[in-house]
DNA sequence: GTTCTAGAAC
DNA sequence: GTTCTAGAAC
């Protein structure tokens, strides 16, 4: 009875995949009254705990939903919800461009959309993998998710094609151009931020 | 997801 | 010698 034993497994029996605590980070803190940004009826907004740019939130559905795999023709009407959400909060920075969309393979269990300001400058942008996962195909539109899953009842995505996603050279995602390193790409960013506002 | 740190890169 | 990044974390 393979079936039942992994089942038994998945309950928490003995010999249970254990879980890292880190991986359900997300559904601890959209619980967390203090955390929450706003909610509806269906969905929450929490700051991210570790801000990629100056405004970084995460909408998240109250129903579990652990990641885009798992995601149906069922849920479009949910995640256009989730896409309106971030859609009112950009209006709360009307200085600042952002982008909608989810990671491709996200660390952290249940779904969640990032609405992350196109600055990118924050102190806890510290690695390639981070920049990168917002500033390649990494990051999928939330469009592009919802074009999917009308289309073809599921998201589909090239795991193999996404971790070369993470690894590719540093390039500014304004401008272009190639940065030799993470502290370069930084300053670069301020640098691009301070032309952008010369003047408001 | 982050933290920590060995060893590569400079 | 210092800065920077990539990989382990039981």
């Amino acid at each position: 009875m393979a079936t039942n034993k992994r089942k038994h497994e998945k309950q928490g029996g003995p010999s249970a995949k254990k879980v890292p605590p880190w991986m359900e980070g997300l559904k601890q803190a959209m619980e967390n009254p203090d955390l929450k940004v706003l909610e509806t009826d269906k969905a929450v907004v929490i700051k991210d705990k570790y801000p990629k740019a100056r405004h970084h939130y995460l909408v998240l559905p109250k129903e579990n939903i652990s990641n885009l795999k798992s995601c149906q023709k069922e849920h479009v009407e949910l995640l256009e919800h989730i896409h309106e959400i971030g859609a009112n909060l950009k209006t709360r920075h009307e200085n600042s461009a952002f982008r909608l969309g989810y990671h491709a393979i996200p660390s952290m269990s249940q779904l969640h959309m990032h609405v992350i300001s196109q600055d990118m400058i924050s102190d806890c942008m510290k690695t390639k993998k981070h920049y990168n996962s917002f500033t390649t195909d990494y990051f999928v539109p939330s469009e592009t998710i919802l074009k999917m899953l009308k289309r073809d009842g599921k998201v589909d995505i090239n795991a193999k094609d996404m971790k070369l996603c993470l690894e590719m050279n540093l390039r500014c995602h304004l401008c272009g151009e190639s940065q030799k390193n993470i502290p370069t790409l930084k300053k670069h960013l301020l640098l691009e931020d301070s032309k952008k506002n010369r003047g408001k």
